[in-house]
RNA sequence: UCAGAUUAUCGGCUGAUCGCCCCGACGCUUUGCGCGUCGGAGAGGAAAGUCCGGGCAGCUCAGGGAGAGACAGUUGCUAACGGCAACCGGGGGUAACCCUAGGGAAAGUGCCACAGAAACAAUACCGCUCGUAAGAGUAAGGGUGAAACGAGUGGGGUAAAAGCCCACAGUUCCCAGUGGUGACGCUGGGAAGAGGUAAACCCUGUCUGCUGCAAGGAGACAUAUUUUCACUAAGGUUCCCGCCGAAAGUAUGUCACAAGAUCCGCUCGAUUAUGUCGGCAACGGCAAAACUAGAUAGAUGAUUAGCUAAAACAGAACCCGGCUUACGGAUAAUCUGGCAUA
RNA sequence: GGGCAAUUAGCUCAUUUGGCUAGAGCGCCACAUUGACGUUGUGGAGGUGAUAGGUUCGAAUCCUAUAUUGCCCA
């Protein structure tokens, strides 16, 4: 899980983002992000629909996998972005670690954030 | 040893590294509960479905009547229940044991397709008997159907028949005795012969006001005054009665004030485990002990090593008591039947 | 979190108070018509009435549980 301060809080900083944002597609999930100058630090959500997966087990599971992934990406990231992960597909909770931080990775590097 | 029945418990564990939410203490501090260190605590038996019951909160008092809905053997348990326990009646199993929406059809209404003469209201298709026939008597037998005035067998009886009469057996109801708190059981006596369906309407008895934490609160009280609507109105999410005018604003006084992406409600409770006493049991009394999630885009994770196999169903959102459904397996206890041996 | 509906043929919908073999339109298949296709006509196939259990002589219909889908309340 990620620490309070790089969750985001309320629907505002969110509308924004999904209305102004770039987005990077994957396989397994697509990636949303804008800079946000007015902050010190980045900001990060994992949106999971029900429609991925009825179970709330699963989906907790998809979702603390893919914060994990993230933060262990935390140190390369300088300067403050708001970053939304839209998951579309349950494979990610029964992929490899290796393989799911890979692909995290991978499309940070396309947004040009690490 | 094989095949079963019932009940209870557990629901992955341990180590290492890196992280998350809350609480407490200490330190620093730009006063933002911000940062750091240490310590404590951190999802379930179903947290699920939302099928019932309650607490709590608001709607004016939470009142009366009608309507609507739910439930239905008896006695108990419980805060309450449509839940649970024990027992009674009925059904299944060799047995241990299991299942059971189990009030009323002589209060009334409706329905019973097709077939059949006829579906509860009358009657008679083939028959049987009497009679030349017309017709009369009859319901034993045949046939139809899920079901046929619905009491079987034997005997008497008759023109032919029939509870028309008798004996035995059986059903329902009533009375008496007896056992039980009771449902009801047993024994004796009397009466009756009038299908089924109430998970059809309905009747009887019992219970229920409505809305739900996205409830609700974050100013309260008093006085004066203005405006609007109304006094057959409005004010409860079925209607009527009773009850009470209603809404908005301004000013003054007293107390209070951390500010709408926030805070409270928010977790100490019909709580949990232990002992003991009462009870067949559900459960209750008493004693001493413990504090055991409280998030708010939403905290329990990731990686790795081992056990014995990278193990099922599955994630708190105001809180409890049940029910129902999902579930890989492991363990324990009691009991039943078969076979073998002693 | 709380409340409420629906599920019938490949698709869209009927079937009123339980009754014989569940119908309609579009679609599909075959035949006829045409030189061929379309149109048109005739005929046919296709249903465990979402799943399971119960009430009843009999259930798509009544009752209970489960599954799926959709809607409303911020």
């Amino acid at each position: 899980m990620i620490s309070r301060t790089h969750r985001f809080h309320g629907y505002g900083s969110l509308r924004f983002l999904y209305k102004n944002g770039q987005a990077v597609r994957g396989q397994l999930f697509s990636l949303k992000y804008v800079q946000n100058p007015r902050r010190q630090t980045y900001r990060v959500a994992v949106v999971v629909s029900k429609k991925v997966n009825k179970s709330a087990v699963v989906r907790n599971r998809i979702r603390r996998r893919v914060y994990e992934a993230v933060r262990s990406q935390e140190c390369k990231i300088t300067t403050p972005y708001d970053i939304v992960i839209t998951v579309f597909h349950d494979q990610v909770a029964g992929q490899s670690s290796v393989g799911l931080h890979g692909a995290i990775q991978e499309q940070l590097k396309q947004a040009n954030i690490i």
